[in-house]
RNA sequence: CGAGUCGGCUGGGCGGUCGCGUCGGCGGGGGAGACCCCGUCGCCGAGGAACGUCCGGGCUCCACAGGGCAGGGUGGUCGUUAACAGCGACCCGGGGUGACCCGCGGGACAGUGCCACAGAGAACAGACCGCCAGCAGUUCGCUGCUGGUAAGGGUGAAACGGCGGUGUAAGAGACCACCGCACACCGGGUGACCGGUGUGGCUCGGUAAACCCCACCCGGAGCAAGGUCAAGAGGGACGACGGCUCGCCGCCGUCCUGCGCAGGCGUUCGAGGGCUGCCCGCCCGAGCCUGCGGGUAGACCGCUCGAGCCUGCCGGCAACGGCAGGCCUAGAUGGAUGACCGCCCAUCGGGAGGCCGUGAGGCACCCGUGGACAGAACCCGGCGUACAGGCCGACUCGUCCG
């Protein structure tokens, strides 16, 4: 599970990710990725502790029961595997309806092959 | 033992590793302060339907100057409640051998509308067949005309009370007994209504989830309610730089504005708004309305102690109410309450063929499968809907034994 500082809690971040940020689809999820965090034009943006990470889970994935258990596994998927990211940079996992009947293993084999996708050459492990 | 009716409870358990949210303790840091951040420990952390949002309330804001008309809701009676379209008991009607179940259950001599098709005839009824009488004809089978008749046939959802008898040419409440109906009286019940007696021979329908009439009830919007505090997002013009598909995109700086543009109405000769809609009336009153384009919704309070839950006693057939004692039981906001693993228990499938039993079957063993419906968002009371299974209680009918 991640803390609340480690998501992405407002609307316009998510937006920014999904507009600007490369992707990477797998049959579970598609992953958008935003390595530098843009200027907070609000000014007094607290310093990056982290990266951080969003999650969209539509209402074609199931009903209210599946949905939050989808954002439940994804959240713990991501949390193992959120230390490679650097820093300042910003992900969005958005769940397809298949994610609703596929156990935890999958998914993380969907989203370590989709960072490895995105991540250069000189980051990965 | 078999078949069945009603009601209640439950909604996987234990352990491990890693996490999340509120609150509290301790330590550290920041700040003038309010308070915030980090680490660590501890407590607590979804449901019976949290669901649908169909009713009813609490709470909040607006209004409180009323009257008339319109509109909506409810509909056996009596209770119960903060309130209800809920619940309880009873009444009436219908179904079942029975436990019990079902019913949008006021009014059709206040008025209006509708009642298809079939049928001879359908709302001041109606002779098609049939039955009977008279007359005429006759090939003695019957036929025609006139009249009587609603008992029978046939049509229909429904045919002018039902059934049996007396009666009659045949018939008919014409008359009689029983049943039904209407009215009156008596008795019982708070009441819906029930029981009894008498009288009347008794045509005079259905439909009000058709208009309508009657009785009772009903302000509007909703926690994005509402309050406090912060903040400007954005748009335009000019200029520099970068990119390429060469006139657009990205980005930076300065200036202007602080939603922009267009149109309409108006400041006491009053726009517009409020009093649920309309009219009358009353109040507030300097900005308001329409179109196009664009933007924002941050923090804290509200926010969880409440018609609250549990136990016992008392009143009541019950719904429910009263008293005493005890308890504190989620408060998220891109939205916590989880992820993974092991063992056990339901469930289902297969194997082996062990034990018990005449037998259907039951118990035990091994392997696999694997948990119904469904996720709080201001809070309650109901209703409705979804649901793998498991447990308990009361009662009815049938069969066997004693």
């Amino acid at each position: 599970m991640l803390p609340a500082q480690a998501r992405l809690r407002r609307r316009p971040e998510f937006t920014a990710v999904v507009r600007y940020g490369r992707r990477a689809g797998r049959p579970t999820m598609v992953l958008h990725y935003l390595s530098e965090r843009p200027e907070q034009p609000a000014g007094g943006s607290p310093p990056p502790t982290g990266a951080r990470a969003g999650f969209v889970v539509g209402k074609s994935v199931g009903n209210s029961v599946v949905r939050h258990r989808v954002t439940r596994q994804l959240r713990a998927v991501v949390r193992a595997e959120l230390h490679r990211l650097p820093v300042t940079a910003d992900l969005v996992v958005r769940a397809r309806p298949e994610a609703a009947t596929a156990g935890s293993d999958l998914l993380r084999r969907d989203l370590v092959a989709g960072i490895d996708r995105l991540l250069p050459e000189r980051v990965r492990r």
